[in-house]
DNA sequence: CAGGATCCAAAAAGATACTG
DNA sequence: CAGTATCTTTTTGGATCCTG
């Protein structure tokens, strides 16, 4: 297996427009209820929020904890597994914090990460 | 600004499909023509490449030095401020190294990282 | 050779309505 | 409450043809 494959393997367990969001509201509030991270999270649909879960929790990063009573309620939180792209995501954070204000020192404060994507 | 929008920046320049090939050759070979990376990437088409080139350029990962002759000719290269991205790509890929694994632990050989995206 | 431009297909995301 | 199901829109990527 090549060593592009197991890159391309971390992006696609990043990727998805919402997952960095779940994951920063999961490390920094511990175990949270799908309500709980809708509100968080205004404005995803709750289809995009259940898809997002179900990745994450495939690739073990969170588990699922299901009450089996009504009204329902479901609770999300970081594996034990999932703890280890703690560095990670600090290493993308910083890189992303480094990275802005490279973007800015370059071009100035008008323009975004997402300039060059409009064209 | 948000912690998460500076995660996300992270994820938005390495993300698109051929940014990690386009990366990882640059990063092994150092200068490479146009042709070379074609070369390189069969599969991937001159406009994604280009595309893809220019979004690396924007963000100062890349270098575009281009010859005045005819035929034409243009190097692309991993800029000085662009290798400070070597970590960060080492980190993701010892992840996604370790991710495989873990993956074939809990569900075995047969199943790939995007298995759950086809539902 | 290194692309730009245009059109088209596929994938991802969003809106909305419904359910145990 | 925590989802599904379905449909529509948006975003991406690919095919093809053209050019200095």
């Amino acid at each position: 297996m090549s060593t592009l494959c197991k890159f391309e393997t971390a992006l696609e367990i990043l990727v998805g427009k919402w997952k960095p969001v779940i994951l920063l509201q999961l490390f920094a509030n511990g175990t949270m209820r799908f309500s709980e991270l809708q509100k968080a999270i205004p404005d995803i649909t709750k289809k995009m929020l259940t898809q997002q879960l179900r990745e994450l929790q495939y690739h073990d990063i969170i588990h699922r904890e299901v009450y089996n009573q009504i009204p329902p309620k479901v609770e999300y939180s970081i594996t034990e597994y999932g703890q280890q792209l703690t560095p990670l995501l600090q290493a993308m954070n910083d890189w992303g914090t480094a990275h802005i204000a490279h973007l800015q020192e370059l071009y100035g404060e008008e323009h975004s990460a997402r300039s060059l994507k409009r064209n």
